[in-house]
DNA sequence: GTGAAAGCGCTAACAG
DNA sequence: CTGTTAGCGCTTTCAC
């Protein structure tokens, strides 16, 4: 094979002049670069780059001539160049999951996906979406992420699958997941809340209020969220717990209705129900009103979460307060730790959730 | 800016330049290169370009072997490198508006983004979320999209301020705006919903139900979508129009709530209620229930958009669905046109609405 | 058709 | 502190 043409060979002088230069385009388009600045400024490239990167170890005044020359131009750094030179990209994905069709109007996916983009921009960087088609993520994601395109990713996949959580953990990618990866507690960084510390606050409140004969329509057990949620409940009703008084739901309305609806047949004289989501709940309260129970006088009913569905609702829902935004924030800090090496290993957060009360419970 | 990842020295030797070269990173990451997939094909670099860009005028046998070269390399192209060199940087922005606080739980939001990206992805581009704070909007915004940052973008911003939009309408950025904007129609290219027509035939139903006393709670009549609705309910009920019968809501479920309640105030024989949105038709629903109505024997209720929101509804909402999916992929049908200069000025696209019944109508 | 080479705009040594 | 310079990996003429 014949040897590696080496690339570029050196410029004899420096910048010929306007020769008609053979390939490529010749400038696409006609924003300024940091050439035009550096002429302008009276300096060279390397002085303007620097200032552009935080402008350590510049002279004050030539930073004031920079930056004004900068604004005279109204120049702003290409970040496909910078990006090329510098070997990063610049962007972070969010990674997420359409397993389920009717999670998509999951409201905490906008909520992350607003406070991601503001968080990232304060920090000079973008928010790159990603979502996984069911089939694709296995194969396609993993790759894509470990190609280079991004500097970092957040991921939120519900009952993720780990095979992509496997591939992921081992490619170098700076990751932070969204919950508690089960699993890969150890090996990943991630952000979660103290799901069953607010399952037994809620259990106990009710508790507390008299109720005795508390039912449960439980998140998915192969979930972190639905297997801590339920394990706070079973905790807390403690000898009253009985496996009957619980129902297996997957966050959604209509399986908070259901489950609600098969404890009912079994247990008709339940006092309280602690579902584990606001969906849940609300869906558990309609199948309550249709057996002829009031809320809260006949049945209390608790959700978690404290969404948009949880104020919504008639009457309005004692919840948990889920701090998605905390969250999002707190993820944030911690990928940008990985992603410039502050960071010694993978880390973990824990955030207590809060008592909301309306007048469900 | 903190320490660079891994950054391997000069490997010697194994390429034809073995003198230590001053300046630059040598090379970034292990990621095999085009240069890599050459070599082992037998081809020059301009030869995988081509076949990484469709594949033109390159004979099938070579590109047989470059395709394997590729796949035995696991190469992918480096994005940074070919938006340097191609002058487009191959993603879409998705402006989102944080003007008011309550929106934020939109579901409609996450679908967009959603959808959008994965429609993107299928034309091999990415989707970056930027979300405005109310000041930056102004200023920011327009910069940093006309900055080359993007080859395009979609805005979903409700009533969206006439400064950005005329600032973006100037720069030659190519843009799709989700729902008509007031005052640049002609200009600017976007895709709605049919809205008038969809109140219109909601409120033709309500008549033909034999209600005849239809109040409505209205959108922000500031923008597009809450003007056209109310217009079509004001066309539909004809002579029976009167001022006093609607009521503006801002799209919210307060004010829903409150806006039906002054209007029981001024109507206590009202017998139906149209609300632009299915969340204000939820807290109408409430307050109706709170003056004793029975929904729907006493006051027929109508939603709009056909949400989450509505499935939710005690008793689930009568509404007319609207074609969010269908939108952003025709947005994105219609960005990709002008992004690749296919289309020869602005486009707008009006998708009808469905008559959706369930039990509150 | 295909190879060769000229940059795209920027960063980060390196030398002063 | 500042100027100089060598690429980052790719696309795209331009010749052949």
């Amino acid at each position: 094979m014949s040897s590696r043409p080496e690339r570029r060979p050196a410029k004899p002088g420096a910048r010929p002049g306007p020769l008609p230069v053979p390939g490529g385009p010749q400038r696409a388009s006609n924003r300024p670069t940091i050439e035009d600045v550096a002429r302008l400024a009276g300096v060279s490239r390397g002085t303007v780059s620097r200032v552009l990167n935080g402008g350590r170890h510049v002279r004050p005044a030539l930073m004031a001539n920079v930056n004004s020359a900068i604004e005279a131009l109204g120049y702003s750094v290409n970040q496909a160049a910078r990006s090329l030179a510098a070997g990063r990209t610049g962007s972070v994905a969010f990674v997420i999951s359409e397993h389920r069709e009717h999670l998509v109007e999951d409201p905490n996916f906008g909520l992350f996906v607003k406070v991601f983009s503001r968080e990232l921009r304060l920090r000079g960087r973008h928010l790159l979406v990603t979502a996984a088609q069911d089939q694709e993520e296995e194969t396609f994601l993993p790759d894509y992420l470990s190609a280079g395109h991004v500097d970092g990713a957040l991921l939120a996949l519900p009952r993720m699958g780990e095979p992509l959580l496997a591939h992921l953990a081992d490619s170098r990618l700076p990751l932070v997941v969204m919950g508690r990866p089960l699993g890969f507690d150890a090996e990943l960084s991630w952000v979660a809340i103290d799901d069953e510390a607010g399952a037994t606050e809620m259990v106990a409140y009710l508790l507390s209020q008299g109720r005795s004969r508390i039912a449960s329509v439980t998140g998915p057990l192969n979930t972190s969220s639905g297997r801590d949620r339920f394990e706070g409940y079973r905790k807390a009703t403690g000898k009253g717990f009985r496996a009957s008084l619980a129902a297996e739901g997957d966050w959604s309305l209509l399986s908070g209705r259901v489950g609600a609806s098969h404890i009912l047949e079994r247990h008709p004289d339940i006092d309280a129900l602690f579902a584990a989501s606001d969906l849940m709940a609300l869906g558990a309260m309609a199948a309550l009103r249709q057996a002829g129970r009031r809320v809260p006088e006949d049945v209390a009913v608790a959700g978690f979460d404290d969404s948009a569905a949880a104020t919504m609702a008639e009457p309005p829902l004692t919840t948990m307060h889920n701090p998605f935004e905390e969250s999002a924030v707190e993820a944030v800090n911690i990928l940008d730790d990985l992603m410039d090496g502050r960071a010694d290993g993978p880390r973990q957060v824990v955030l207590p959730t809060t008592f909301v009360q309306r007048s469900s419970a």
